[in-house]
DNA sequence: TGGCTTCATGGCCATATTGCCAAATAGGCA
DNA sequence: TGCCTATTTGGCAATATGGCCATGAAGCCA
């Protein structure tokens, strides 16, 4: 793997590793139907709202979100739509996955 | 988040952190084109063959990939092509990251 | 059987990630 | 100015991940 692969899978990997997490692609799902303040997001995750902030963060970090103040609050919103294309193979995956389980458990059914 | 939806997500952060790796995407990159087996994944990346094999276990493990035994040697290939269709968007979002970092660079300008 | 090749697994250490609390910052308002 | 609210940041402990080496397991062949 030459240099600059390297360099272009590194980059790729840096915005899947923000979107790889629960509580991320939670976010990211409510983000697609409306825009959010920190608080309400907070109150919808049930955590810590440092950890959403961090979350929340990490996942502006690699431009997949924006940010807009509004007096003392912050909005965030998708700013990569395309992503959610990613859940419709990532649902097919899973129920591949299921069905395969099937197959497992009952081999010789 | 309900149960059910933080389950969803779950399943959802496996898969995705299963991909969000340099040396994964490469190798998923690869076996897109044609199957390999694990001495010559070993020989393009060049990593330890036994790093490589577990590389693969991982994404085999998320069901987006298949292994076939041939003799001594295991090939692997892409079971899920859908995941294909994130790296388009990857591009998009890492080229939109370039632009925004030009704007930040040169604000004024 | 013995030896060789290919691959997988276990162990270990370094590093990264997560999530909480506490503290700092920023904006609005009396 | 001083206080209150919303958010971010620092710090820390627990846990997970990554990569190498050494070892184990499986298949082929003489």
């Amino acid at each position: 793997m030459d240099a600059a692969t390297q360099a272009r899978m590194e980059a790729r990997a840096r915005i899947l590793k923000a979107l790889a997490h629960p509580t991320r692609l939670f976010m990211v799902d409510e983000l697609a139907k409306q825009e959010r303040c920190v608080a309400e997001l907070t109150e919808m995750v049930g955590a810590d709202m440092s950890t959403i902030s961090k979350h929340l963060s990490q996942l502006k970090a690699v431009g997949l979100l924006e940010d807009e103040k509004r007096g003392t609050q912050v909005f965030y919103r998708l700013a990569r739509p395309c992503v959610l294309n990613f859940f419709s193979c990532l649902e097919a995956v899973m129920q591949e996955n299921l069905q395969q389980q099937i197959f497992l458990v009952r081999p010789g059914a």
